[in-house]
DNA sequence: CCGAATCCAGTAGGATACTG
DNA sequence: CAGTATCCTACTGGATTCGG
């Protein structure tokens, strides 16, 4: 496991998940174990080369364990480790902002009915 | 101001801040108004031209605030907006994972020596 | 001092075809 | 199904120069 750590701990975290994908995969794992199909599914737009390797990435980093059955046709299931379920709190706290943001969005937009 | 919305509150953040730069502006922006070129040098290395157009893009975005005085030499000072701050909890929830890694990788690292 | 304009290199990421 | 390999495009971001 890679150990990226600088002076300030916002950039140490932006170190390890400075992505859009990787949040997206955080998103989704946080829900639970998912194969690779499903992650690539629930993502929406994402290339299997590049979800690849932000996967291989965020193993690397000791965020994502990657088991591989030995069945046909193959299965390979992602699952965050202790760590990676570490990083909750930060999308639970983009998620809220994002709902309120969304809602205040909404009633600024449908205001000028009134 | 930009409107930016999509079904998932996490994607919906991530629209706004899904960049490294961003979220260096706001770390250093919640701690108060800064000029540009102490902005700059806060962050590091970063080109004046990508800095101007992140910053440009917050503000079209509602997050930032950007006053010029007229003066010789000119000052430009740049603010957080409400909503600008409203995401400081994000960027709290950022600090505390990564001093929590800090100190988890600094130990690991001096296991060894016992 | 702030920043706009231009030029340029590196790279992220998609499309496609192929394999175990 | 879950990748890998190759090719290709578009954008990011730095360096430099110039202007208000």
């Amino acid at each position: 496991m890679r150990n990226k750590v600088v002076a300030c701990p916002v950039e140490t975290t932006l170190l390890l998940i400075n992505d859009r994908w990787k949040v997206m995969i955080l998103r989704e794992l946080l829900d639970g174990t998912k194969r690779f199909g499903e992650l690539r599914k629930a993502i929406g737009t994402v290339s299997a080369k590049v979800l690849t390797s932000h996967l291989r990435s965020m193993e690397e980093d000791g965020l994502v364990d990657r088991e591989i059955f030995a069945e046909v046709p193959p299965r390979v299931e992602y699952t965050l480790t202790e760590l990676g379920n570490s990083l909750k709190p930060i999308l639970d706290a983009m998620k809220d902002w994002g709902t309120n943001y969304q809602e205040m969005v909404t009633v600024e937009v449908e205001q000028p009915k009134v």
